[in-house]
RNA sequence: GGCGGGUUGGCGGAGAGGUUACGCAGCGGAUUGCAAAUCCGUGAAGACCGGUUCGAUUCCGGUACCCGCCUCCA
């Protein structure tokens, strides 16, 4: 069996993987915020953490992996949404606004991840559905002195739990001094984070013990992964931007909830996105969703191509460049694999490199020695969710019917080649590269392809 | 201020203490009426300064620069 090796950031060593139960591994990844379309750095942890996904199945079988990834659908954003729609004049209650306004983003990540060719998880929970689990998390931590409700919150002590900060490298005492922890009148320590908030009528509420409120944030994870993946679970996974605080407390709420386990044995996290050398934010002007790619015309896969270039523990750079030399690749192997049957195992390369701390890079090499055997390159690309059928419309020339054009040329060519004047035949060869026709003349004849830009009304007059 | 990551040839980007990464671009050749596509070949690197070593781009230390987190942004 492959022996999988993975960079765990709570040991920073790369560890050989063995599952708690190899007939079950399991896995966590941190889910979207549903306030609005995901953008692109959203979906760096998705792909490659898809990846993880099949080299599991792979390696354990296809029914031996569990892997939850969570939507959480409680937020401020998503109520403010809720709240402008309703004062707007949309009809409903503030519930059922807010609803509407996560199942419809739901729905815009299901269709993009769906587009990068990511697998959907075997569950995808909601946090409004874990209420209830929250809520009994919440108390037993209370009853085991690990927090405390005061004026309507429930807050966790921080203090309470001796490993604190060892996901991320810090000192409780460390992170007092930088001073950015928000002081508030209901913590008995600044460190302290909130597991219950009130919620006043303007917002989301559920009844509890302490009054009617609603989650902190990190609460969910917590919940959700012991409800479905048990007090010990293999990997939990997610951006590094994550590291602190988000998996730091979800590590404290677990582990003080239930000591029996070890919450996950090992987390990964992927490094961030930047666009052109330069974080994506708003204000810089180059923040953008998947979707506007997608409706730009970059194909999924060729995002997904991008992606896997590079290693994900190092930051990865999204470049127009970078975008267009992966679909000019993408488009050479597509058409290499088309109609092949894929062979009944991939590359022991490819595997290697993958079961190496998921070096998508050195894989994707591989691949490239790969192109004298399309069977075992597509079965081998299938690992990184490349070259599948059903994702490569976009590299299908349009079906359109070019021999009278060809006929022609080849006809302008044979008078040519006796008069000496090829001036006709490379006029007539110009129009239809400028229409994106790719002319291929040999001695064996003419060959005219649609090619990339094609263009059926710029095609010339016969 | 605290913590963490990075710096490889024109560009992207890996592995390995000593032997060609790979891809794109470039250059040369085959092929072509000329091209395109394809095939063959080929030059080019390891931020800086020290240390360990027979030998370092690869290990250790330092410097510079870049980036991220510490603000419910993956």
């Amino acid at each position: 069996m492959t022996q999988i090796r993975l960079r765990n950031t709570k040991t920073r060593k790369v560890e050989e993987f063995a599952p708690i139960d190899p007939r079950n591994v399991r896995m966590y990844l941190c889910g979207p915020t549903v306030y609005d379309r995901a953008h692109l750095g959203n979906a760096r942890p998705v792909v490659v953490f898809d990846v993880l996904y099949r080299l599991l199945r792979h390696v354990y079988g296809a029914d031996h992996v569990t892997y939850v990834r969570n939507f959480t659908d409680v937020d401020d954003k998503i109520n403010a949404t809720a709240l402008a729609r309703q004062q707007a004049g949309a009809p409903g209650s503030l519930e059922e606004l807010i609803r509407e306004r996560t199942e419809e983003t739901i729905g815009w990540y299901h269709a993009d991840m769906d587009a990068l060719g990511a697998l959907r998880p075997n569950f995808e929970p909601r946090a409004t559905d874990f209420i209830g689990a929250m809520i009994a998390m919440i108390a037993d931590l209370i009853a085991k002195g690990h927090a405390y409700a005061k004026d309507g919150h429930v807050l966790f002590r921080v203090r309470s739990y001796e490993n604190y900060g060892a996901l991320s490298g810090r000192s409780v005492d460390d992170m007092i001094a930088g001073a950015r922890v928000e002081v508030a009148p209901f913590k008995e320590d600044p460190m302290d984070f909130v597991l219950w908030k009130p919620s006043d009528a303007g917002l989301p509420g559920w009844d509890s013990p302490w009054g009617r409120g609603r989650p902190g944030w990190h609460i969910e994870c917590s919940a959700m992964s012991y409800e479905l993946l048990g007090a010990s679970f293999d990997i939990h996974a997610g951006g590094i931007d994550l590291q602190f605080p988000h998996h730091e407390n979800e590590i404290a709420q677990s582990c003080c909830a239930h000591p029996e386990g070890h919450f996950a044995n090992y987390w990964l996290h992927n490094e961030m996105l930047q666009v052109e050398g330069k974080k994506m934010s708003k204000s810089l002007g180059n923040f953008f969703t998947v979707r506007d790619l997608l409706d730009q015309g970059i194909p999924g896969e060729v995002i997904r191509f991008v992606f896997l270039q590079t290693h994900y523990g190092k930051p990865m750079d999204w470049t127009a460049e970078k975008a267009t030399q992966a679909e000019a690749t993408l488009r050479k192997w597509r058409a290499l694999t088309d109609g092949v049957t894929p062979a009944a195992q991939p590359a022991p390369g490819v595997v290697a490199a993958l079961a190496d701390d998921l070096n998508t890079a050195g894989a994707m090499a591989e691949l490239h020695a790969l192109s004298a055997d399309p069977a075992v390159l597509k079965a081998s690309a299938a690992l990184l969710g490349l070259l599948e059928d059903g994702m490569g419309d976009w590299a299908k020339a349009p079906d359109v019917d070019l021999s009278a054009h060809a006929e022609a040329l080849s006809a302008l060519r044979a008078n040519a080649m006796e008069t000496k004047d090829f001036a006709p035949v490379d006029a007539l060869k110009s129009a239809l590269m400028a229409a994106g026709v790719e002319v291929r003349m040999s001695k064996a004849g003419v060959e005219l392809l649609p090619g990339p830009g094609f263009d059926a009304s710029r095609l010339p007059p016969l």
